[in-house]
DNA sequence: TGTACATCAGTGAACGCGCGTTCACTGATGTAC
DNA sequence: TGTACATCAGTGAACGCGCGTTCACTGATGTAC
């Protein structure tokens, strides 16, 4: 039967975080409407009353996870110095807590290489979430002219996402931890000269 | 009707070496055995009689794709001198042809998302591969200690891992190319110092 | 070396299954008077 | 403000489709004598 307007907003919200981790946690392609909307309460057959197909759901998931991640790490490094805001990021993206919860982390790590192949709305989303993280990056460079900051950042930010699909695939737990380190490393050296 | 053993064996290959391109412009879940048979010339009832699920063929053609990838390099750079070998690995792998060429380039950078979803077996064969990268990249860190080059080796790997997948999904050409410059610029910059 | 037979690579139809999407229906909400 | 009716969120069955896997069959290859 019909909702009021306000059960319906709150029905889409929830079935756009609900797809969001089911997303990360199995993928873009494995992650069936029919499970996605059961793990949101809801039959299957009221998909298409919010969204007019799943590629529309997983452009909004991708948009709110990152928005989420963005604004998490934003507030994390909110107010501290310049010296302490960078290993902060670092600390919290590249930890063994975002590696081992897929579903409640970083799309872009997630899901990079099925979003490479998703559609130019998806891979828009996907994009700015990118430059938002960049732009987390580039103010913390200060050892760094403004113009130059800007490129090491969006190689650091690349470095990171990278860091997170990697320490996952690998089955050797030191060395994914290893791995998770020596970015972490890498990036705060780097940024020091 | 049945095959001599030597066809049998170049059919296999033939297989597990189009299934490799297929994975990697498809992606795993969505590359069907129907239409991988198909690309190989067969039809795909025949499929069981060379592999015993799925799966086992995705183990094999990573496998087989990351051989090519590392020994493709690795052949690069074959008697380079140190202080150019890293320029030309870097240019290679972060090339806009690898870019725009998936089915044929690194299954680490077309897959990364998938495979840390995939079996042990898969992740088993990722994580060698990785970990053949990174060799390649450790020998040419002449200013570091071996111990710290063996680090460091990794969380380039891993950068330039992340840079080629993110170059992919990336809608706008200029800030795409531009993430493939500062990666290969970040690296070799840190490395001199 | 030649013959009889077992093996098995490849074909094409079929299996059950879950996919994304559509639809008739229900009944509470929203709207027009 | 109260009533009559249109809207539409959600249900559950159904659509066609492609998936991974199985199987009976064909006939050339490999093997045993």
């Amino acid at each position: 039967m019909r909702r009021s307007k306000a059960d319906t907003a709150r029905t889409r919200e929830r079935i756009v975080e609900t797809a969001s981790q089911q997303f990360r946690r199995h993928g873009i392609s494995d992650a069936g409407l029919s499970r996605l909307m059961a793990a949101a309460g809801l039959t299957h057959g009221g998909f298409y009353r919010h969204f007019p197909s799943k590629d529309q759901l997983v452009t909004e998931a991708c948009q709110k996870a990152l928005i989420s991640l963005t604004d998490g790490l934003e507030a994390h490094v909110d107010g501290k110095s310049p010296n302490h805001a960078l290993p902060l990021l670092l600390e919290k993206y590249l930890s063994r807590t975002h590696r081992d919860q897929p579903a409640a982390g970083c799309v872009l790590s997630a899901l990079g290489s099925e979003l490479a192949r998703s559609d130019a709305a998806t891979r828009k989303v996907a994009t700015n979430g990118f430059l938002r993280l960049a732009g987390l990056i580039a103010p913390q460079l200060k050892t760094l002219p403004p113009d130059e900051a800007q490129d090491r950042s969006l190689a650091i930010a690349a470095a990171m996402v990278g860091t997170i699909t990697l320490s996952r695939i690998i089955t050797d737990a030191p060395t994914s931890n290893a791995l998770l380190r020596a970015t972490k490393n890498y990036i705060l050296k780097a940024a020091r000269k």
